[in-house]
DNA sequence: CAAGTGTACTATTTGATATAGTACACTTAA
DNA sequence: TTAAGTGTACTATATCAAATAGTACACTTG
């Protein structure tokens, strides 16, 4: 499901994190699973090698993956629960939006019947790639 | 209420552009009033001065202001209007955000609960500088 | 005329991003 | 033991956006 955006503003390195965080938390990657090696996932997605490593780097920084040295990189036991204290962290983020669209007019209303739209179970909705 | 975050990752100008419309909707800026001028407010804010033209282009670009050639740049007339439809297409930022947080184990009602209290009458809350 | 406006250049610096290539240590399975 | 596949660590290079620096010109206002 992992999906790179070539031209957006953001890093590669950045969407792949995002991304493998999200396979994470659908499932996609279970807990214990191991990931794709850098070099599989390079060539699958045509990044380079670097930069993948740099999204791994980044992920077991985290902590939300583990490298086995020469075994390959496996997601971390635990690892739902801490993405799942982070999304709880960026509830400010979304206080922040709601602050912002309130100034333009935007109705208490209507971002509430957006949170229910979105909150939804449409089984639908992209994961990353691979 | 202008203030720019040098650390930020977000370009100054772009913090210029978003704070100037902020000052807009809350009426700092008023429609038909005189913005500072760019020496002015590159004096003010330690940015230089092509940085702050080029977010007043931007910001002419976007139709939110206009510039007299010697006198000055304005507010538009009609300017909070194009603000708030701005904001409204915003709601599929809100959209994209919520169902990530819902993702990350985040209820609804928890959101819910954020909307209202961001939606609050709170006078704090900052501008951007000046 | 003088001071203050916006505007348009060119040049330079800086930092992040990404690619390229090579090398080494480790693990696993044949 | 060997070979293939792992992660990891380098150096070097290229590219691009962002920001700064400096200069210059046209315009408006008093």
């Amino acid at each position: 499901m992992l999906l790179i955006d070539k031209f957006s503003s953001k890093p590669v390195y950045e969407q792949l994190v995002e991304g493998i965080k999200r396979d994470i938390l659908i499932g996609t990657f279970a807990e214990g699973a191991q990931l794709p090696s850098v070099r599989e996932l390079s060539a699958l997605l045509s990044v380079n090698p670097n930069t993948i490593q740099k999204s791994y780097a980044e992920l077991i920084r985290q902590g939300v993956i583990q490298s086995a040295h020469g075994s390959g990189c496996f997601v971390k036991e635990g690892a739902k629960e801490i993405l799942r204290r982070e999304g709880a962290a960026r509830l400010e983020e979304l206080k922040i939006l709601v602050r912002e669209l309130h100034l333009t007019g935007v109705t208490q209303e209507d971002m509430i019947a957006c949170v229910r739209e979105a909150t939804r179970n449409d089984t639908s909705e992209g994961g990353t790639m691979l």
